[in-house]
DNA sequence: CTGAAAGCGCTAACAT
DNA sequence: ATGTTAGCGCTTTCAG
């Protein structure tokens, strides 16, 4: 396990240009830089980033709490800043954040705090104000994805406004009978995701005049079996059955509509189903879903993160980005046979 | 961000008497810890990670190599893995691996090798010869898992076993014409876990003295679209659709099914369809799978992965872990209408 | 039981 | 353009 004095000594020069020669700071020669590096190569000598990290301040990782993994959303998130801060030459440091607030205070203030990260990316959990607090007195950079929060950068899009937008759709195509099977509302972790998009459906429907009251509303967990069972709830009894559905996301609407078939229902004929996220599964089951990019928020979360790294490592007033991407009806949906 | 010497200095000891009170090596009286401690509570102090790494040469870090995020089964690793590096006090850094040759290099020569981490999880990737020799050359642990390796411990299923028990569940059930659609065979990542589950499929259908040549095996991208598509082009021929399918993972499973159900054809009145995995979509699916728990897995890595780090810093001769839980066959199929 | 001192491997002034 | 020097924040002998 070299160290770059050993490189020094092969090379024949101090350890101070062996570091410019290969870090790239600071004036070396043409010549003595080819030494050093190849008697880095053979030596199969790799910076300590400890060390490294020890003087400069700076480790060339960043932290991303997320409270799930395996769901799609995220999974897709994750990955898009996975491949990002790779391009960056940054590692990317996990913390899965459960809603257990011991947990979650241990995460905060001993992993995030060891110096281990220069910034952190916040993934669909709403950070509190201590939490926050904490960060910026470090001069960590955060940044979050998915809903806003007050005092750091954030990443998302309108829920209020794409919940109404695929409302809308619905209405346009004649519906009148319009259920929102929506994520539990007491899910403490995220930007309140679920209420806003509880309140999107509720201002479409409101604006077009029809019912939209709590006999239109069921919470369901965030998954396609959370959809699937709350989908043979509601739609066993013809006489109850809406004839559109609004779910919270396309996991919950591709459970429903696995549902209804099974049930014998018809879709798009008896019943139309649309979601939110652009789900990868949605042409395959026939859903209509209002596109969005979670790889791209991922992807953009590290731009962001890069910029405050280079750009104000001092504290200065926070900006809210609003996700810039058009988010478009993809799929289609025939009209209802009976309104 | 106060130092140890801050807290050592409020708490009136030496540097050394901090650290040790913090650290809980070496002699601390009692009285004297409870002031450190109380002092570093005070201040918020948390240690420096890359000051204490670069003495002890630990960090307290575990690095993931993983081909996907967002496929199930490797993100109910993951999930595993996070869930026991926290608990035992152990940060995960997460590198994905694509099949790219240069970016993998990189990653392996460059990104692990950086003193970063203390023993490396490989998940489904078959490490080369060379990527091991460097890891062990650094006297760091090396776990997989989804295969097995020469040369490192690995936890794993019996592939060829498990692709025989659900074929033999198929031909006990009394169906001749079954097929198999597997993984990419040339997915160079994995651990040859797509020829192996052939194998075993072939073993089985071979013993019972039944058809599988290569008209009854097809391969498909390892993914619900994968398993649609490949369903849709198979099922559509009334007279060349075989009556039972052994599906090479059940998310292509799972998308047979919804083809399959498309066609109008009846599961499992008129197709049989079993995969292996035990995903948490199977009883929605109705789909009969061979369960493992690959969560498990993960934390079973992990403890692996903390024995070797305590037990033989030093390089010792590699164990073979199989994978011991118990595999059995969920759900039901009933008997073919028609052989 | 506690303190003084050395040094982990590197970078960043400051000299030259 | 290169070398010298002084730490970064911590742990760990070694004394006491």
């Amino acid at each position: 396990m070299s160290a770059l004095s050993d490189v020094a000594r092969l090379a024949e020069v101090s350890k101070a240009t062996a570091s410019r020669a290969l870090s790239g700071n600071g004036y070396v020669s043409e010549e003595t830089r080819n030494r050093v590096v190849s008697a880095a190569a053979t030596m199969g000598y790799v910076v300590s980033s400890n060390a490294s990290s020890l003087v400069t301040g700076s480790t060339k990782n960043i932290g991303v709490v997320i409270p799930h993994i395996n769901r799609w959303y995220f999974g897709e998130v994750l990955e898009g800043i996975e491949t990002s801060l790779i391009a960056e030459g940054y590692d990317l440091t996990l913390y899965r954040l459960s809603a257990d607030a011991t947990e979650r205070r241990r995460v905060a203030e001993y992993f995030l705090v060891r110096k281990r990260v220069d910034a952190v990316i916040a993934v669909g959990i709403e950070l509190t104000a201590h939490e926050i607090g904490l960060l910026h007195s470090l001069a960590k950079p955060i940044i979050g994805i998915g809903g806003q929060v007050d005092g750091i950068a954030t990443l998302s899009i309108d829920d209020v406004a794409a919940a109404a937008l695929v409302t809308d759709h619905l209405i346009s195509l004649g519906h009148a009978r319009i259920m929102h099977i929506g994520g539990f509302l007491e899910d403490e972790m995220d930007f309140r995701v679920h209420s806003q998009r509880l309140a999107g459906y509720r201002q479409a429907m409101n604006l077009a005049g029809l019912p939209c009251g709590d006999e239109l509303f069921r919470e369901a967990e965030v998954s396609m079996p959370g959809g699937y069972a709350a989908g043979l709830a509601i739609l066993a009894d013809p006489r109850t059955r809406p004839s559109a559905i609004v779910a919270g996301s396309d996991e919950v609407a591709i459970g429903i509509i696995v549902a209804a078939r099974q049930l014998g229902i018809q879709i798009p004929a008896q019943l139309s189903v649309v979601g939110i996220d652009g789900h990868d599964l949605a042409p395959m089951f026939g859903l209509t879903t209002l596109a969005q990019n979670p790889k791209m928020q991922g992807t953009m979360a590290v731009n962001l993160a890069m910029d405050e790294l280079v750009e104000r490592p001092d504290r200065s007033p926070p900006t809210w980005h609003a996700y810039p991407m058009s988010l478009e009806v993809r799929g289609s949906t025939t009209a209802p046979s009976a309104g």
